[in-house]
RNA sequence: GUCCCCAUCGUCUAGUGGCCUAGGACUGUAGGUUUUCAAUCUACCAACGGGGGUUCGAUUCCCCCUGGGGAUGCCA
C-alpha cells in the first residue's frame, strides 16, 4: 500500500495536551494528524494528559479537551477515561514511574541538584545574551560535592535536578517530515528535569511516558523541534532507543504568528458554537500542511484515513484562511439532508428567540424556510439573520426602501397588485407566479419593477430567496398586510 | 542576541532536473443563468524572494544573502 518508509506495524501514537485551557486549532490539527496516522496504519491512538503544571492544570480543561476531540469524532484507544494497559494517563498519577527513571539517572550521575535562584538564573541569561552567547546554564552547581549539597539542603534551600547534557558532538535525528535535523550539543542547556516541588518537567515526563507507553511515532508541532535533542539526550542516557519523530508545521494566524488565543475564537468548541460542521473543520485542518497524492480537497473521513501518510506532510507553516473554511463549511451544509439542517435551524431559531418552544413549531413551515436558505448558508449562526422576517415583522433597510418602495407609482402599483394577490387561489407558488406575471404583463412593466418593491415590502431588504417562494411561505394574509403596512 | 526550521499566486497547495508558456482550490474580477441574493457554469487576474554555483538544462541539487516562523522557562 503506502510506504511511509517507517515500520508501520504496531504503530502507537499519542496526543498529549496540557489541560491549561481549551484546545486551539493548532493542537487539534496535531491530534488530527496523529489520529489519521493511527487509523491509517491500524495502530493505536492514545490520549495522555500532561498535567505537570500544577498551577494551571484544571479538570475543566480535561473535559473541554475530550469534548473537542469527541466533537470531531476523534476517538482514543487508550486514555484517562477509557483506560488501557499503559496507564494511568494523567502524568500526575505517574509520579512513581518518573521516580524510577530519576533513580537510574542519579545512579548514572547524569543529573545533579541545582540550588540557583530564579533571580540568579535570569541575570545569568541576561548576561549571556549581552555577550552574544547561547543562553545556557553556567554550571555553578554542576560539581558540588556531597558536603556542599548537604549544607545547602539543611539550610532549607530548595533545589531542582538538572540533566547533564553532553558537551561535545552533535545530536542528530531523522525527522519524518523535515529530514535530518542536527544541533551542536555545546549550545544545549543543562535543563531541569525535576522541579523544586519534586514534580517532573515536560521534557522528562514526556520521555518516560513515551517509553513506558511504547510510543512508536511522536507527531507534534514544529515548536517542539528544539525540545527533541534534549529528549534524545535522555533516551541516550537511559540507553533506550528513541521513537520516530515527525514535527508538523505550525498553523499561523492572519498576522503570520503562531496561532493563539489572540486570534479570536481559537477553540474548536467555539467554532462549533459559531455553526461550523465538525467534518468541515476537520477536512479543512487536515489540508493545512497535508495534501493527498491527487490533491483532492473535499474528502470524507474514510478517504482521508485511506490516503493519509506522514510522507505527504509538508514542512512549511500554514496561514489559517477563514474564508476557505467558510466556503468548505458551506459546501458541507449544502450536502446535508434537509431534516438534519432543520433540526439545527430549530436550535438556532430558539437561541435567537425567533421561536419560543420547539414543540409548538410548524415543522412543515420551518422545513420550507430552511430549504430556501440552505444554499445561502456558510455557517449556522447566520440562520436567524437570514430568516427573521419569516417570523417577525421585517426590519426595513433604508437603502432598498428608498430605491424600490419610494419610487413614483410604486405605491399605487402595489395596491393594485394586492387586489390580484387577494384573488390567488390556491395560494401556491405556481398559481401565484402566474397571476403576478399576468399582472406585470398587463401593466406593461418589467418583472423587476414589481418584484423588487414586493421583496422590499415583504422582507425589508433587497436580497432574499425567490420571492414567490417567500410569499407562499408567508401566506396570503401576511403578504397583504405587510404590503399595506409598508405603504402606510 | 543565540540556536533551529522554512521559503511556488493574497491564502491553502501540486510539483522531487527537461512533461512548467508552473497545475488545482479559496478569494477577487468579468460574463452566462436567475426576479434580487445565493448556488451553478464559463473566462480572467495572480507565484517559483535575490545572488552565486553544479548541469546540455534548474521551481526542483549546493552555497551565501534576505525574509518569515519557532525555541531560548522550575509552561507544555
Amino acid at each position: 500500500m503506502h510506504n511511509d518508509n517507517t515500520n508501520l506495524k504496531g504503530v502507537r501514537v499519542r496526543f498529549a495536551p496540557s489541560p491549561t485551557g481549551s484546545l486551539h486549532l493548532g493542537n487539534v490539527r496535531t491530534a488530527i494528524f496523529n489520529w489519521f496516522f493511527a487509523r491509517h496504519t491500524g495502530g493505536k491512538f492514545i490520549l495522555r494528559i500532561e498535567d505537570t503544571d500544577r498551577e494551571r492544570s484544571t479538570p475543566e480543561s480535561v473535559s473541554l479537551i475530550m469534548e473537542s476531540l469527541k466533537w470531531f469524532g476523534l476517538d482514543w484507544d487508550e486514555g484517562p477515561d477509557v483506560g488501557g494497559n499503559f496507564g494511568p494517563y494523567y502524568q500526575m498519577q505517574r509520579l512513581d514511574k518518573y521516580k524510577k527513571y530519576i533513580d537510574v539517572l542519579i545512579k548514572k550521575n547524569m543529573v545533579y541538584p541545582c540550588f540557583c535562584t530564579t533571580e540568579r538564573l535570569a541575570e545569568m541569561r541576561h548576561q549571556m545574551q549581552k555577550q552574544k552567547l547561547p543562553p545556557r546554564y553556567d554550571g555553578k552547581c554542576k560539581n558540588l560535592n556531597k558536603e556542599e549539597i548537604e549544607r545547602l539542603t539543611s539550610q532549607g534551600i530548595k533545589h531542582v535536578l538538572r540533566f547533564r547534557v553532553p558537551t561535545t558532538d552533535t545530536t542528530e535525528f531523522k525527522d519524518l517530515v523535515h529530514g535530518k535535523i542536527s544541533i551542536e550539543n555545546s549550545i544545549m542547556d543543562d535543563f531541569v528535569i525535576v522541579k523544586s516541588n519534586a514534580g517532573p518537567t515536560y521534557n522528562f515526563a514526556c520521555v518516560v511516558d513515551d517509553i513506558e507507553m511504547k510510543i512508536t511515532h511522536v507527531i507534534r508541532g514544529d515548536d517542539h523541534i528544539s525540545n527533541t535533542p534534549k529528549q534524545i539526550a535522555i533516551y541516550k542516557a537511559l540507553g533506550i532507543n528513541f521513537p520516530e519523530f515527525a514535527h508538523i508545521p505550525l498553523i499561523l494566524g492572519p498576522d503570520k504568528a503562531k496561532l493563539s488565543k489572540r486570534h479570536g475564537a481559537a477553540s474548536p468548541l467555539e467554532y462549533r458554537d459559531m455553526g461550523y460542521l465538525p467534518h468541515a473543520l476537520l477536512n479543512f485542518l487536515t489540508l493545512l500542511g497535508w495534501a493527498p497524492e491527487d490533491n483532492r480537497e473535499l474528502m470524507s473521513r474514510d478517504e482521508i484515513v485511506e490516503s493519509f501518510s506522514i510522507e505527504k506532510i509538508n514542512d512549511r507553516n500554514a496561514v489559517f484562511d477563514s474564508q476557505k473554511l467558510d466556503w468548505m463549511n458551506g459546501v458541507y451544509i449544502r450536502k446535508m439532508p434537509l431534516e438534519e439542517l432543520v433540526n439545527i435551524a430549530l436550535v438556532e431559531l430558539k437561541k435567537a428567540e425567533l421561536i419560543k418552544d420547539t414543540k409548538e413549531v410548524d415543522i412543515d413551515k420551518i422545513s420550507k424556510i430552511v430549504a430556501l436558505i440552505k444554499e445561502r448558508l456558510r455557517k449556522f449562526s447566520e440562520i436567524p439573520q437570514l430568516v427573521n422576517y419569516f417570523f417577525d415583522k421585517p426590519v426595513y433597510e433604508e437603502k432598498p426602501v428608498r430605491k424600490f418602495l419610494k419610487k413614483d407609482g410604486v405605491s399605487q402599483m402595489l395596491q393594485e397588485l394586492c387586489k390580484v394577490i387577494e384573488e390567488v387561489e390556491p395560494f401556491d407558488i405556481e398559481t401565484l407566479e402566474d397571476a403576478v406575471r399576468e399582472f406585470i404583463e398587463k401593466k406593461g412593466l418589467k418583472a423587476g419593477q414589481v418584484i423588487h418593491p414586493v421583496r422590499v415590502a415583504l422582507t425589508g431588504r433587497a436580497a432574499s430567496p425567490p420571492i414567490f417562494d417567500v410569499m407562499q411561505v408567508l401566506g396570503k394574509q401576511t403578504c397583504l398586510k405587510r404590503i399595506a403596512d409598508a405603504l402606510a
